[in-house]
RNA sequence: GGCGGCUUAGCCAAGCGGUAAGGCGGAGGUCUGCAAAACCUCUAUUCUCCGGUUCGAUUCCGGAAGCCGCCUCCA
């Protein structure tokens, strides 16, 4: 099967084609740098390190750019807040950004260019759009005029004859030629304090669409493969990208793009009047491990709506356990007497695993995949009857996919040098010698209150730590 | 008001015209001093509801109910 992807301009599902064979370029709408993320963010930055993992699973050279939007009305409104600088006020959450990344074992992108970096691109693409009459200043402010550009609607699906004034526009926009106008530079007033930038526009500070338009062309070129965000930056975020950049190159701007649905939690939407809004932090303090979090957000297919709860939560860690053991189960193996099936079942992991994912990241017939070939090689393993040579082959296969899920844990158990543990395991061993038990059960529950998992083996005793 | 998505066992979640993957949970069994890990067996006569098409529908069509969205700065 060919590698297929949903594309929200065309509502279909595309064989994916690169322009470049072998090569993607694409660009991951990021994070505003005004909080820290929640859960839902998370969701998508999840999506799209399966999408990038994937591609290169594929074998494709990935460049992936993700913006970090610093500069915008509610990072200003911080700033004056809290009497700081604009960089002093954001920094502190990229920092937090990158870490929650590490955390959930997120593969970085290539590039992460920030928003205030980029304000000469941004007045460039604002040059073009004037000398084209796409755009138009009105006191210092510059608008979009989408109705010189015939195809604005094209990504969201939304006839702009159909755009009504709402609620929702602001009364400071008045003097737009038409309210569905957007703003692609916007002239400094005192509410602003001391952000603005002197340019050829005025004095004053980018609209929000315009930095991803200047930075995905800078880094990736005027036209690119992939473009993905959320489902609520399909309109009007994309769309007005998509007018920026196609109406001041004249030329295609993404050829694919994709979106991913919200999370819910609990059946809900996620809202602080709930009480069931999360950030990353909020769920690891309840004592759940990273992984497990990656595990819930990594495991329904993106483009449905994913509903966090804590017992799906609870599912999560068990499930990883268990292939954190069966990996680390299959190391220590010796190997026995082959069967002759282990390369079927190894064979039908990776078809069917590539298979599910090259199916618009179906990740559920996936996941399907590595547990049916859990349950066979470890059955294999009861009977004796997989060799060294297959184990070997097994390993490759199970790490193979593990670049995709990242879901093995390191260090997690033994064998590594640890004093005390072994000499408690040592010292058990001899209580069990004796035939002690209650001391040797002492000693185990202790070493389970230290977050350790004593399990007895023909071959000795083995430890791992607590999930 | 306009446009869109979803509803499958206790929970999560595939399948999408030929008779329900997988995970978690639960029950029983094997192994073990006991655990842990592992293996085996069982756990939806049925896919929100009501009609229709069909030899046959969870899958297609129509309608209803519930939930979640987008309609100018929220992933």
């Amino acid at each position: 099967m060919p590698l297929q992807f949903f594309n929200t301009l065309t509502r279909a599902k595309e064989e994916f084609r690169p322009l470049i064979p072998g090569q993607v370029r694409m660009y991951t709408c990021g994070p505003t740098v005004y909080n820290f993320a929640h859960i839902g963010n998370f969701r998508a930055y999840i999506f799209e390190d399966l999408l990038r993992r994937f591609l290169k699973y594929k074998g494709f050279k990935v460049t992936q750019v993700m913006n970090l939007t610093d500069i915008d009305d509610k990072i200003i409104k911080g700033t004056i807040e809290l009497k700081v600088s604009l960089s002093d006020f954001t920094s502190p959450f990229k920092k937090k950004f990158f870490q929650d990344l590490d955390t959930l074992g997120i593969e970085r992108a290539e590039l992460y260019p920030e928003a205030t970096a980029h304000i000469p691109e941004m007045v460039e693409i604002v040059k073009k759009l004037l000398a084209k009459g796409l755009a138009y200043e009105i006191d210092g402010n510059y608008y979009y005029s989408i109705i010189k550009f015939p195809s604005y609607g094209k990504l969201a699906h939304i006839d702009i004859t159909g755009l009504k004034a709402g609620a929702r526009v602001a009364a400071d926009e008045y003097e737009k030629e038409s309210v569905s106008d957007f703003a692609l530079w916007k002239a400094w007033d005192e509410r602003d304090g001391d952000v603005y930038w002197e340019t050829e526009l005025g004095k004053g500070r980018p609209g929000w669409h315009l930095e991803c338009s200047a930075m995905s062309m800078k880094y990736l070129g005027e036209t690119f493969d992939i473009h993905t965000g959320g489902v609520d930056n399909i309109f009007p975020h994309h769309e007005n990208e998509i007018a920026q950049s196609e109406g001041a190159l004249g030329r295609k701007f993404v050829n694919y793009w994709l979106h991913c649905e919200h999370l819910i939690v609990e059946g809900r939407k996620m809202s602080k009047s709930l009480g069931n809004f999360y950030t990353l932090d909020d769920i690891l303090e309840k004592g759940y491990p990273p992984v497990a979090v990656r595990s819930v957000l990594l495991s329904t297919q993106y483009r449905q709506q994913l509903n966090f709860t804590f017992e799906g939560l609870d599912a999560a860690r068990e499930g990883l356990k268990r292939f954190n053991d069966f990996y680390r189960n299959l190391r220590d193996y010796g190997g026995g007497e082959s069967s002759g099936e282990a390369d079927d079942f190894i064979k039908k992991l990776l078809t069917d695993f590539e298979n599910a994912l090259d199916d618009d990241l179906n990740i559920s017939p996936a996941l399907g995949a590595l547990f049916d070939f859990i349950r066979d090689i470890n059955r294999l393993k009861a009977e004796g009857k997989l060799s060294a040579d297959e184990r070997v082959r097994a390993l490759q296969a199970v790490e193979k996919i593990n670049t995709v899920l990242n879901f093995l844990i390191k260090d997690w158990a033994s064998p590594r040098q640890d004093s005390q543990i072994d000499a408690m395991i040592a010292a058990r061993a001899d209580a069990k010698k004796r035939r002690d038990y209650p001391a040797a059960d002492k000693i185990r529950a202790q070493l389970l209150e230290m977050g350790i998992i004593l399990e007895d083996t023909p071959t000795g005793t083995k430890w791992k730590r607590k999930l």
